[in-house]
DNA sequence: GATCCACGGGAATACACGGATG
DNA sequence: CATCCGTGTATTCCCGTGGATC
């Protein structure tokens, strides 16, 4: 029944995005000067979690980027052979990154030709880098700075000053949830996504659908329940119909109605997006790997859900790092923690970890990368 | 030699509660 | 009655160390 995962994965953005065609003209708006010898100014586009920004973004620099003529690409052999004016469009995943070096590295290695390392060099070392490339030449680019201002991520300044102080012919268009006015940047045009309409997200569950299951194997009055259960939120809305599909049993030809009621269940709300989940280190991702696992006994409370994973094979960590690590991940907002209702009176009362990500597509994922690797 | 980062190991701080104190 | 104190946990914060890379 299931011929694609990845075409269900909330974290994937295949093919064109659907339904946002009005957004889209907006933003090529913003960028029109780059087409014109110019810098466009600096951008933000916002909107709440699944409302499509990354989809969007991704789409629209992947187009521009293969349309760059030094990219290699065969697009361009006849008209343009090599035309230094046009600007280069580059895209970056914040989450990919770790550290406000991490982030500002990533920037500089999207911008040039040649890879920016990661370790032994210092932050002035990237600047020199980008003077080099952006100097003096009439060398202009636009780089996308995807879920920016995430919790664990870093303030638009990280990316305005770091950009700022090298020249005027890198503009940069940032894509992240808080409105504009709760930043501490205010950047020159601001582009904004409404929650998809129920109907439109419908079609785009029914799109994504027909890419990853038999035909008929999600009835469309499921896909409808599944896209007003999901109350606007595509990430959410392709996260119960995966969690549904996977747990469908094997040789099934349809999703039941009761395979829907777990992948509800296996998707909180509020939930965290799972492609900020499966960004994570490594070690703390098998962290969640174990967590996911455990009893109600284990997760108690912090302590003896610490104790529990610490002893895990799989996790290589000491129970008091795994006990770190887990505040570490509930102040990052991927687990929730509940405090208990006092039990025994003595000392403050303990909390328990519960996952506040969709954990059936989390485990399918994670399962899947360490079985099939890439 | 410089630089970044993940770990580990506490120290410091916050909180809950019951009992003592003024 | 309002506070303070002591005890026991929970939670947060900080920094040194060692590996890896340039």
């Amino acid at each position: 029944m299931v011929r694609d995962y990845d075409a269900l994965n909330p974290a994937a953005h295949p093919g064109e995005p659907s339904g946002r065609g009005s957004t889209l003209e907006r933003l090529l708006d913003c960028l029109q000067p780059a087409f014109e010898g110019g810098v466009p100014p600096t951008a933000y586009v916002w909107g709440p979690k699944g409302a499509g920004k990354s989809a969007l973004v991704t789409a629209l620099f992947d187009g521009l980027a293969r349309a760059d003529p030094r990219s290699g690409s065969s697009v361009h052999t006849t008209t343009r052979v090599d035309d230094p004016t046009a600007a280069a469009f580059a895209y970056v995943d914040a989450r990919r990154t770790n550290s406000e070096f991490g982030l500002r590295r990533a920037v500089a290695d999207a911008l040039t030709d040649d890879p920016v390392p990661k370790q032994g060099v210092g932050g002035s070392h990237l600047r020199t880098t980008l003077e080099e490339r952006f100097g003096g030449a009439d060398r202009r680019a636009v780089v996308a700075v995807d879920h920016l201002c995430e919790p664990g991520s870093y303030p638009l300044a990280t990316l305005d000053e770091f950009l700022d102080g090298v020249s005027d012919s890198v503009s940069w268009l940032a894509v992240g949830r808080p409105a504009p006015d709760a930043l501490d940047r205010s950047p020159a045009r601001t582009v904004r996504l409404t929650p998809y309409r129920p109907y439109v997200l419908v079609d785009v569950l029914t799109s994504r659908v027909s890419l990853g299951l038999d035909r008929h194997a999600l009835a469309h009055d499921q896909l409808r329940r599944i896209a007003e259960w999901a109350d606007g939120d595509a990430h959410d809305a392709l996260a119960v119909a995966f969690g549904a599909a996977t747990t469908a049993a094997a040789d099934a030809e349809r999703v039941a109605p009761s395979d829907v009621e777990i992948g509800m269940e296996s998707v909180p709300r509020p939930s965290t997006a799972v492609g900020r989940v499966l960004s994570l280190p490594e070690s703390r991702q098998r962290v969640l790997r174990r967590l996911i696992d455990l009893d109600a006994e284990d997760r108690r409370s912090v302590q003896s859900t610490a104790d529990a994973v610490a002893r895990s094979q799989s996790v290589d960590l000491s129970a008091a790092t795994v006990q770190r690590v887990l505040y570490e991940l509930a102040e990052a907002e991927v687990v929730r923690r509940v405090t208990d209702a006092r039990t025994d009176g003595l000392g403050r009362p303990p909390s328990r970890v519960e996952p506040r990500f969709p954990t059936l597509v989390f485990r399918r994922l994670f399962d899947a990368r360490r079985n099939g690797g890439a």
